[in-house]
RNA sequence: GCCCAUGUGGCGGAAUUGGUAGACGCAGCAGACUCAAAAUCUGCCAUUCGCAAGGGUGUGAAGGUUCGAUUCCUUUCGUGGGCACCA
């Protein structure tokens, strides 16, 4: 009997749905355990084999754990509303309610083929309006909300109302409060609301009249027929995710994500405490506010080494202080920077540039008068929008006064050398009146301390993190629950929820750069919001309706939250490390603060799984003609580099005729060749269609199986590193998975196994496989346990063992891997149970006690010799047997040995 | 530019606390079985010197710490990902 992976695979996918195999009980006496995946976004393209990396990898522990004997909830769902299907439906014309429908089909059935063990029963799509009215529905709780600061937690906007009905705040007391007109209040109210609408920057194209994602602006041009892109200012939405950058950076100390991981959101966050202090602007009215300019440092031990201020070229005051003089140059500077995306301003800080106001600051320590330039290396949206510049201890400011020679004031004696800024806080200050013979690091609260004293300034905590914009003016996303009236917000009724996205033919933006609502006459005549929430709006809060799916009366029955508590464990990759994770960090944080939820951080453990990349190959056309040259000759001629599909392409070798064949294009060209052959050149990038180098799983599942192709991806390397995608493997597992059912069956000879009892090395080969598969398991190393099945499995060949009480131990602990031939094997057994429920193997460390060891005989470090010595032997009998042993004693060459190091149970170093 | 990761045979990778570098697999080579092929099995497989025994070199590069470094430290180069409207 053979491995008929076809039939077995059909027959088990069958078998468990109809018996509903991974149907998931919110009531159970076994422990919960949750493990989620990032759900996918359904585009177009379909599943390539990057996509089921993560998914096999929590599919491997939700069935492992399933086995330790747990409640497992293993959902998967689809992140439906996006900019992707938009475009699409703009250039063909179809809603992207179908096409969305369409492809989640299509990523439904490639991912049954897999056999993973979601629970399809607790399935959502974001796009939805079951689940999006209860986005809908958090929304207006967020914008209900403000963040107490004394409390430091969100509470109800009526807690607010109420204090300054009563005492009133900093600004105005209660009276003025209880005087204002309802819009200004609503105004102030704003100010506060954990989702709040305020003026932003958005990448404007007049020619499309559309707003744009960065992903549609290339180069500064859009992609879409390369016009013009400019920032423009519009009325946004935004979440004050700025008012939990503390709690967030805090939350990350009691979760267990890789280290690599809580350093980045750290320096997203990026907290940095120093003081903002103000400078005045010389020869303007001393008194008037308008004209202090306040700049923002953490370093304010450099107060007496600045030698010019620099504004970024979007501040309040450029306009004000320029110098009729210098206003036409401002100008021509404004609207180069216009053009230019907060990207290139700061990657391109070789390219120094910058323009002078004419205007001068006045150093309030001493002072000095300072020029004050704009320059696009200071952004607005950082700090107060205004550095002060110290050329000898900030590399940027060095160049900076460099490159227009501003003349530089050193600070700090030997340690600045002129012809590079030194940023050390461990130097002695000079030059620097009375932070003078302080060091760096200390004169910062010495300086501080002064500016406070001299009510110039004042100490500032301040993040790099911005809040977040919430808005997009687009169709396909959630629509906001709020109407406008007389220029103030209001919600709507939740129990008018939800607010469902209306159909509408055409996907172009509406007038004014609005979103396609706008287009829609009854939408209008609601004042309804016309802008929709962006695609991070659903995800995050997705793990929670999984608890509760069905739920119409809540998002998520608090009993069943509770019950099933954070997601114990979370895969997914890198490139979601600081927006997704952190709104949905911020997201849970929230619902925790007004009660709705038991717990404040969502994810206890987070494993990334690193990208499976394409390795993509081209070819090289030359220019203006239709001929092809390999990749070794194309240096002496001027040539197009081209994607070319990597089905036609056998290693680096094109296969000329199916290129021919492959647009019409391409049917007349010619190629020219190197020793007879035409080379491509070779490239590892992000998998995606438009690069010609994905690779469809169905394909390997089709020819290998389901249970192969788990294997290999899990086989590939390190589940957290990124690889480029090769097949060239994935015959290895399958002969593996051939060889492992040839324990049980002889394609000859039929059943093979029997059940006589097993010896002690058979044991030993097992239980050395449970030690090492369950510890791999639980550390998710994927690819070391498939490597240790191969051994085990190797091993029981070699010793012709086909005994059932070895053979059924080893097929649940490749059970979470291999499920389909691992059921089919166990129900040849004679088993009548599924292998699902099976119970794990328990370790037993007494078959593997050892009494010696082949220890490793190194001299000076470099392994000569291996002796096989006692476990039990201590320093001094092992001394005496190295010593007399005829290598070493060739080595030593007759004289004494140095030292002799001994490390029990490892090795032995000889010195001489 | 900034942040994070990463670099080991022809290839994917292993070496979990500093202790035998190259497990396992792919590709390749030689052989067995076969009329033949497929499948399967056996052996070889970092590099260099050597008939061999054995020796030298070797984990991107250069230094350092150590009896001993792929592992720790410093410097440096390459590659991948992210950088706020792709999800």
């Amino acid at each position: 009997m053979e491995y008929n992976f076809i039939e077995i695979e059909k027959k088990w996918q069958n078998n468990w749905k109809v018996s509903k195999a991974y149907q998931v009980s919110n009531d159970s006496s076994k422990p919960p355990f949750y493990v989620l995946d990032m759900f996918p976004y359904p585009s177009g393209a379909g599943l390539h084999v990057g996509h089921p990396l993560g998914y096999i990898a929590s599919d491997i522990y939700s069935r492992y754990k399933r086995l330790k004997g747990f409640n497992v909830l293993h959902p998967m769902g689809f992140d439906s509303f996006g900019l992707p299907a938009e475009q699409y439906a703009i250039e063909t014309g179809q809603h992207p309610a179908t096409t969305t429908q369409k492809n989640i089909a299509t990523f439904k059935d490639q991912l049954d083929k897999i056999g993973f063990c979601y629970d399809w029963s607790r399935e959502i799509r974001t796009s939805e309006p079951d689940y999006y009215r209860w986005t809908q529905w958090i929304f207006l709780q967020l914008f209900k909300s403000w963040f107490n600061p004394q409390s430091n937690k969100a509470e109800s906007i009526q807690t607010l109302i109420q204090q300054f009905e009563t005492t009133g705040s900093e600004n105005f007391s209660a009276e003025a409060w209880n005087s204002f007109s309802k819009n200004k209040q609503q105004d102030i109210l704003m100010q506060h609301r954990l989702a709040f609408s305020a003026f932003g920057e958005v990448n404007w194209c007049e020619a499309l009249g559309t707003v744009l994602a960065n992903d549609e602006v290339v180069n500064g041009v859009s992609e879409r027929g390369g016009h013009p892109v400019i920032k423009k200012k519009m009325l946004q939405w935004y979440l004050r995710i700025t008012d939990y950058a503390d709690r967030l950076l805090e939350g990350l100390n009691t979760v267990d994500f890789s280290d690599s991981m809580k350093e980045m959101q750290r320096n997203w966050i990026g907290k940095s405490e120093g003081c903002e202090m103000d400078f005045e602007v010389a020869n303007q009215t001393v008194n008037n506010d308008a004209f202090k300019i306040k700049v923002y440092t953490t370093r304010p031990d450099t107060i007496f080494g600045v030698d010019f201020l620099v504004l970024a070229p979007e501040h309040d005051l450029v306009n004000q202080i320029t110098t009729e003089a210098q206003r036409g140059s401002i100008n021509e500077y404004l609207t180069y920077v216009k053009s230019r995306s907060d990207r290139e301003r700061m990657a391109e800080v070789k390219q120094i540039t910058g323009c002078f106001t004419g205007a001068f600051a006045t150093n309030p320590f001493n002072g000095k008068q300072i020029p004050i330039w704009i320059a696009e290396y200071v952004l607005a949206g950082y700090g107060t929008g205004a550095i002060m510049a110290v050329p000898c201890g900030d590399q940027r400011d060095f160049l900076f006064a460099q490159h227009f020679e501003i003349p530089i004031t050193n600070i700090i004696g030997s340690h600045f050398d002129g012809t590079q800024a030194n940023p050390t806080k461990e130097a002695t200050l000079q030059a620097s009146d009375f932070l003078n013979g302080l060091l760096m690091k200390d004169a910062i609260k010495v300086a501080i301390e002064k500016i406070e004293s001299l009510g110039i300034g004042k100490r500032k905590v301040n993040f790099k993190m911005r809040d977040a914009g919430f808005s997009r003016q687009r169709y396909w996303g959630e629509p906001f629950p709020i109407r406008w009236e007389d220029g103030m917000a209001i919600a709507s009724e939740e129990t008018q929820l939800p607010l469902e996205l209306p159909h509408v033919e055409k996907y172009g933006p509406g007038p004014e750069g609005e979103g396609p609502l706008a287009n829609i006459e009854s939408w209008k005549n609601e004042k309804l919001e016309t802008s929709t929430m962006p695609g991070y709006a659903g995800s995050s809060w997705y793990f929670l309706r999984y608890m509760d799916p069905k739920n119409s009366n809540t998002f998520c029955d608090k009993k069943v939250s509770d019950y099933w508590g954070q997601v114990n464990v979370y895969i997914g990759g890198t490139e979601h490390a600081v927006g997704h994770l952190l709104y949905s960090r911020m997201w849970t944080k929230v619902l925790f603060d007004l009660g709705f939820i038991g717990f404040d951080e969502p994810f206890k453990r987070l494993v990334n799984q690193g990208m499976i990349q394409g390795s993509s190959r081209f070819v090289y056309r030359i220019k203006g003609t239709n001929e092809f040259v390999s990749f070794g000759l194309k240096d002496n001629y001027e040539t197009d580099e081209l994607h070319v599909d990597v089905n036609f392409v056998d290693g680096i070798e094109l296969d000329t005729d199916a290129f021919s064949n492959w647009k019409p294009d391409y049917a007349n060209a010619r190629f020219i060749l190197e020793e007879g052959k035409y080379l491509c050149g070779v490239e590892v990038e992000k998998m995606s269609k438009s690069k010609f180098n994905t690779v469809n799983p169905d394909d390997l599942v089709l020819k290998y199986g389901a249970d192969t192709f788990r294997m290999y991806e899990m086989f590939l390397g390190p589940i957290e590193q990124s690889k480029p995608w090769d097949t060239k493997g994935i015959e290895g597992v399958h002969r593996f998975l051939r060889k492992l059912w040839r324990l049980f069956n002889d394609d000859l000879k039929g059943k093979v196994w029997n059940e006589e009892n097993a010896t002690d090395a058979e044991l030993k080969i097992l239980h050395r496989t449970i030690k090492k598969i369950e510890s791999d398991t639980e550390n998710f190393s994927y690819n070391t346990a498939v490597s240790a099945f191969m051994v085990c499995v190797n091993e029981l060949s070699d010793l012709k063992c086909h005994k059932k009480t070895i053979l059924e131990n080893l097929l649940i602990l490749l059970m979470p891997y291999a499920p389909h031939i691992s059921e089919e094997l166990w129900h040849q057994l004679g088993h009548t149970t599924s292998i699902l429920d099976a119970s794990y193997p328990i370790f037993d460390a007494s078959y593997l006690v050892e009494s010696s060891k082949s220890y490793p005989i190194s001299i000076n470090g470099k392994l000569r010799t291996n002796i096989e010595i006692l476990l039990a032997a201590e320093q001094s009998e092992v001394e005496q047997i190295v010593l007399s042993n005829e290598i070493v004693q060739k080595w030593l060459e007759g004289n004494a040995p140095k030292k002799i190091i001994f490390v029990k149970g490892k090795m032995v170093n000889v010195v001489i």
